[in-house]
RNA sequence: GGGCGCUUAGCUCAGUUGGUUUAGAGCACCUGCCUUACAAGCAGGGGGUCAGGGGUUCGAGUCCCUUAGCGCCCA
């Protein structure tokens, strides 16, 4: 302790951040195992596990480790259980990038080659974000690391599939579906985003089969015409109501279609003649069933026109776009094209147009599963912050579709379903080959079907389909309903994501919890914003607007970029990020680190200090400063509770800065420059300091860890990450001396603003006079002089119930209490006339609005006795305080 | 088209069940300071008719209606 007096004077978080994120883990504090404690576990939404660190990644993580740190403090047995997820679409997508640029096509490859290169990729690149996100200081229990594709959860995953096909709810069907022409698999509903782009509207002339006459549709879609099976009008529209019946030739096609009617038809919009499509759209494909039309499927899996379409085959939908319009122009069917605007639905993975499609794929009946789901969220069973978010929840749940759990891909969960014929049921649900095959005998009365006989399904499942299980599977809840983790850990405590993947993924584990458990997965959800730059864009590596995490650490230091990130962060509401924000914590961090410097510059070389809070302090400034760490303990236990992190990491930035460096330390100081602060004065300092490193830990591990260990030696039993979280204790909480102190601080910015308007240097000595036309005022005053004296300098200070006023003085009113500073002839008459006139508007102005109040009658006979009487006492100071400022603006002539 | 939400200082945002100073913070801005830790700092200061309008109430940034603008989700 004592040879450490060469503390540099700036702060370098570089040199202990390493140091102690080793010696957390070293010591296993992160480590949970079941206990007789309570547990409090959080679940990370598993990043892509070939992904790397982004800005949103930072913000979730931060957030979740503010919350595991506290509570681990709080006594709790935190459990924070890192992982990563497979990420199918995305992380295949890169792998066949990968092998295009060696040459090799997916197709080329057999699917455990495939899988091969996959895995290496993997390996390569996998739990690169998990050591990112050891720098930010996240206190996973990293013993307890998953992957969605490891065994244990590959099999949970199955497992679960056969679950649901049993009960009922997973079924194969012939539907429309939302097909990815980039990835050639099926997409979810949730998987598809809605863009508003400006289109052409094609309006296209069909010729009646028994006469020269036209009727006329409108699409922003012509290529689709090809595979039209009709044309549809409203049975009300007196345009077309004798139309009903005929047929039209689709042009270049040159097929006939009916002309039928239906009241989906807006009369209103384009032509009010709809071409129906079933194949290539879901109301078209609901329409054509409602009325018994043939299907024409004219694209492949692509994208590119089939043989069906009879015309373009082999071109791309948008190219053939173009051909058709211009084929339709020079045969004399387009009759006109508009611009318009209208909604186009892309992938979300690779933002491709998504084309409805007609396909055999895997659902989820999701009726029973939401029931629970929504009725929980409903009951507040699990809260959601800001509760605002509970209304599209509803939403959603309220108008559940069946999921679409299959996907034409191989990086994933295989689909245990197995084949053993073209028929629409010639399959079994099987979890290996020989249970398939037994069956599969069973089920078509064969018993000489060998194991060439039957085919696992090609398919994967949605990535989704994995996650959901995520708070159950890293328990091994799935497998081993009842072991001791999974009894002990679920239901977790608190899920911190991003609303974006509400539907995605939050609702649908609520869904699982309920159906797999019967119980809720966490109690808490946390939705944090969306990280954008300051034009508001979402952050993203496309656009290149954001920086790289790992450079503001290196820059900000982890503590300082935490800081950063949760200052502009209220739940629920978007993070304009900005680096200045790092810079602020950056220099918070310094300026804790300064403080804490100044209290190791002022001890003896040879003695040992002993950090105690001061307690019923002899101090006006011990009793407040320890007034004020007590309501700020309860206030910011408050903040946690309703989850406002800002605000609390708000509450404890000013009581550092504010009142312990602002204030505390420097009535501290000793009163001659040179000398050291006293011992005892030096210890209740230090013991404040510590309290305000616990308060401080959750925010900003690195550094509070790194001075707690400089104050007092401490064994592995006593690191800061395991130590108690202060208990706000009343007997501290001490209005009377925050009243005083709050006195004591309103004189001496008074005199700081006299000298500042009269522009007289700080260490220019002055004479102060104070009149505070009370006695016990100036009892009080009078006591607390010290305290003047010492932010002051002063050659002569006269406390009183009345003075003598000198003659030409600068002079302030505080509570009621006037000050007066002789001046000498230094003063500049205009100002300190400018700046008494400016205080007796401000209180005239005040006193006005006061006045306005009591003066109606109602307020006084209605409003409660305490009310009124505050309003009184307001107006009796102001008036004071005005009679005053007007006698001194006299006196000045 | 349906639903949800937002609009408070130049910027980003707090403001909790309506009632303590004439609405707060950070950043930015202006002035003065290298004052026994910290210029990544200290002290002082300016800046808002709480989007517009109407209503409820003794009292509205806060509750209700309405207009305008913006955003998000779903179809």
């Amino acid at each position: 302790m004592s040879s450490i007096n060469e503390l540099p004077k700036q702060f370098d978080p570089s040199a202990i951040e390493t140091k102690w994120y080793s010696y957390w883990t070293k010591n296993q504090y992160f480590h949970s195992e079941p206990d007789e404690r309570e547990p409090f576990t959080v679940v990370i939404p598993p990043p892509n596990v070939t992904g790397v660190l982004h800005m949103g990644h930072m913000l979730n993580n931060t957030i979740q480790d503010v919350l595991v740190r506290r509570a681990r403090m709080l006594g709790k047995n935190a459990c924070w259980v890192p992982g990563t997820d497979h990420a199918s679409i995305a992380t295949e997508a890169k792998v066949v990038q990968r092998l295009r640029k060696k040459g090799i096509k997916k197709s080329d490859l057999s699917r455990d080659e495939f899988m091969k290169h996959a895995w290496e990729w993997t390996d390569e690149h996998g739990g690169i974000i998990l050591e990112q996100l050891k720098k930010l200081g996240a206190s996973c229990d990293w013993d307890r690391t998953r992957f969605t594709l490891e065994d244990d959860l590959y099999e949970a995953v199955i497992d679960c599939f056969i679950d649901l096909h049993e009960r009922g709810l997973i079924y194969r069907g012939l539907r429309m579906i939302n097909w990815d022409p980039e990835a050639k698999t099926a997409l979810s509903d949730e998987e598809v985003i809605f863009k508003e782009q400006n289109s052409r509207f094609y309006h296209i002339k069909y010729r009646f089969t028994d006469s020269d006459e036209y009727l006329t549709i409108a699409t922003t879609r012509p290529e689709t015409i090809l595979a039209d099976t009709a044309v549809c009008v409203n049975p009300n529209d007196e345009r077309y109501k004798h139309l009903i019946g005929k047929q039209v030739i689709v042009p270049i096609a040159n097929r006939s279609v009916p002309v039928i009617a239906d009241e989906y038809v807006e009369m209103e919009f384009g032509t009010g003649c709809l071409k129906i499509t079933p194949a290539h759209d879901r109301n078209d494909y609901d329409l054509g069933q409602k009325h018994n039309l043939p299907i024409i499927d004219m694209l492949e899996a692509d994208g590119t026109l089939s043989a069906a379409a009879g015309h373009y085959i082999g071109k791309d939908r948008f190219e053939v776009r173009k051909l058709i319009a211009k084929d339709l122009e020079e045969a004399g069917f387009l009759v006109k094209t508009e611009e318009m605007q209208n909604k186009v639905g892309y992938s979300e993975r690779t933002d491709v147009v998504i084309e409805p499609r007609l396909s055999l794929q895997w659902f989820l009946n999701m009726q029973e599963l939401a029931k629970p789901a929504l009725e929980n969220v409903e009951n507040d069973s699990i809260r959601f912050h800001p509760a605002k978010f509970k209304n599209s929840y509803r939403n959603w749940m309220e108008n559940i579709q069946d999921w679409c759990i299959s996907r034409q891909l191989w990086w994933g969960h295989r689909i245990p379903a197995w084949y053993f014929g073209d028929g629409e049921h010639d399959f079994v649900i099987a979890k290996t080959k020989d249970e398939a095959l037994e069956k599969a005998r069973k089920k078509t009365g064969n018993s000489s079907l060998g194991t060439d006989d039957v085919q696992q399904d090609e398919d994967v499942l949605d990535t989704w389909f994995s996650s959901w299980l995520w708070p159950i599977t890293v328990f091994d809840g799935m497998k081993d309903p009842e072991n001791k983790d999974i009894r002990y850990y679920y239901p977790t405590q608190d899920l911190v994501t991003a609303p974006e993947i509400m539907f995605f993924w939050v609702a649908r584990m609520i869904m699982a919890g309920y159906a797999f458990r019967g119980e809720k997965p966490f109690s808490n959800v946390y939705y944090h914003g969306i990280v954008r730059d300051k034009q508001r864009r979402k952050m993203s590596k496309s656009l290149g607007n954001s920086p790289d995490p790992l450079d503001l650490i290196a820059t900000y230091g982890a503590d300082g970029t935490r800081v950063g990130m949760l200052f502009s962060s209220p739940a629920g509401n978007d993070l304009l990020f900005d680096e200045a924000l790092c810079e602020q914590g950056r220099n918070f961090s310094n300026k804790i680190w300064n403080a804490f410097r100044f209290l190791v510059m002022n001890m003896e070389e040879d003695r040992t200090y002993t950090p105690r809070v001061p307690s019923n302090s002899d101090s006006l400034v011990d009793r407040w400063m320890m007034s004020r760490l007590h309501t700020t303990i309860e206030a910011l236990n408050e903040d946690f509770d309703r989850y406002r992190l800002n605000e609390a990491l708000q509450k404890v930035y000013a009581l550092v800065w504010d009142d312990f460096c602002d204030w505390y330390i420097e009535l501290c100081k000793s009163d001659v420059p040179g000398e050291k602060v006293p011992a005892e004065r030096l210890e209740a300092a230090l013991g404040i300091f510590e309290e305000l490193m616990k308060l401080l830990h959750p925010f900003m591990p690195f550094i509070s860890e790194e001075i707690w260990h400089y104050i007092r030696e401490r064994n592995q039993a006593e690191a800061l990450t395991i130590t108690s979280w202060p208990v706000a204790n009343a007997a501290h909480m001490n209005s009377e001396a925050e009243k005083t102190f709050g006195l004591m601080q309103q004189l001496v910015s008074a005199l700081r603003n006299i000298r500042a308007e009269a522009g007289i240097a700080p260490g220019k000595p002055i004479h102060v006079l104070i009149a505070t036309h009370s006695e016990e005022v100036a009892k009080i005053v009078q006591e607390g002089s010290w305290i003047l004296n010492k932010l002051q300098k002063t050659e002569s200070l006269t406390i009183a119930a009345e003075v003598e006023k000198p003659g030409l003085c600068s002079t302030a009113v505080v509570s009621g209490i006037e000050i007066f500073v002789p001046m000498e002839g230094l003063i500049d008459l205009d100002k300190e006339r400018q700046r008494i006139q400016k205080e007796i508007e401000r209180f005239e102005g005040f006193k006005k609005s006061v006045a306005a109040k009591l003066n109606n009658e109602s307020f006084v006979s209605r409003a409660p006795d305490s009310v009124v009487q505050n309003e009184k006492n307001k107006l009796r100071d102001a008036t004071a305080n005005l009679e005053k400022l007007r006698e001194q603006l006299a006196a000045l002539g």
